[in-house]
DNA sequence: TCAGGGTCTGACCGATCGGTCAGGACGTGG
DNA sequence: CCACGTCCTGACCGATCGGTCAGACCCTGA
């Protein structure tokens, strides 16, 4: 091969997101993502200490946004809170939504490993802001599908045009969420 | 052992289910099934021509139900369309939550194999109605969301009682969709 | 008593997984 | 010229996967 530039890293790392992009994490071995960049699975793990690692690097900045937003929705309450939850995970979904889809619906299998264990917790206190602090079952209920239907919409309109994605998912998500009481 | 009776494949049927739900259907070998059972892997492969024959008999019931909500929707247009789509949709992902769980979000997977392709289709079609056989993106994002959310959200809230699940769903599912133009 | 069929099992198979390791190729500074 | 660090590789590892197979066990009917 003879690579003058190590620019390898990188290249692992658009690979890697396309793969678990088509195929999910788990249905994606380190041989495929070898095999789209042009190397072996030794260079992968040459780059990578391990699979998961890659993952890490590869979410990084969506959870770091996403932990921003859990820091930001601490400081509202009432309507503003949920209005501000709301937006605030509608914008961090579209345009991470190429993050969202390379999970391929595994969030349940990886969310219990310990290095996204908080991710778990954010999760659900954004669940908590969009039922606006109600307990009520209900609103949920409510919240819940809401969040989720998101992310899978996400990863599902990933072709779409962020202009046309975004208002849709705001309007759709107003429309369900119940006003707080 | 010395089973007098060969009960043994509704046992295996159900522990698939209860393994199926706790680590997906990827997740889990047949081992695993085998040790729930306390039987060997060989026994399951006696009694289920392979692992996807399995899974089939697990979600045949569900199948059954979802063809036949695709089959009455066909007799329906404009709002009453939306109305009955949702209502039935609801009403089988609550019944059916058990067999949404167990695929652990592997919808996507599975839904390539072409033993469940025509549920890819029967889906799309469940989109078209939620959105009002209207072709604005807007209309078919909140479709989806709903559809996604329904899902995700049956999966979520499995020990919740039907009662309590199905008209919160409902209410959610009337207020996310848009009025048919 | 014995033949036959249903049930079940341990041993085994090839494939693939994530990961390790010794060492080759190559550019660079002393 | 040589030593060293970076980058990369083929060969290999143990584990696990879904699946096969010959045969043991037991009940039943002739």
């Amino acid at each position: 091969m003879a690579r003058p530039a190590p620019e390898t890293h990188g290249e692992i790392l658009a690979a890697a997101a396309r793969r678990f992009g088509v195929t999910g994490y788990k249905g994606t071995s380190l041989q495929d993502i070898a095999r789209e960049v042009g190397c072996s699975k030794a260079t992968v793990l040459y780059h990578f200490a391990n699979k998961e690692a890659l993952l890490g690097e590869l979410m990084a900045p969506a959870i770091a946004v996403l932990e921003a937003l859990d820091e930001r929705i601490a400081g509202h309450t009432g309507a503003d809170l949920q209005r501000v939850a709301a937006d605030g995970f509608v914008d961090l979904a579209v345009r991470f939504r190429r993050e969202i889809a390379l999970l391929g619906g595994e969030f349940p299998d990886l969310l219990q490993q310990p290095a996204f264990a908080h991710i778990q917790q954010i999760s659900e206190r954004l669940i908590d802001a969009f039922a606006g602090h109600s307990d009520r079952p209900a609103a949920r209920i409510a919240a819940f599908v809401v969040l989720a239907g998101i992310a899978e919409a996400c990863a599902e309109f990933v072709d779409f045009p962020d202009e046309e994605l975004r208002p849709a998912l705001l309007a759709v998500a107003h429309r369900a969420l119940e006003p707080t009481t």
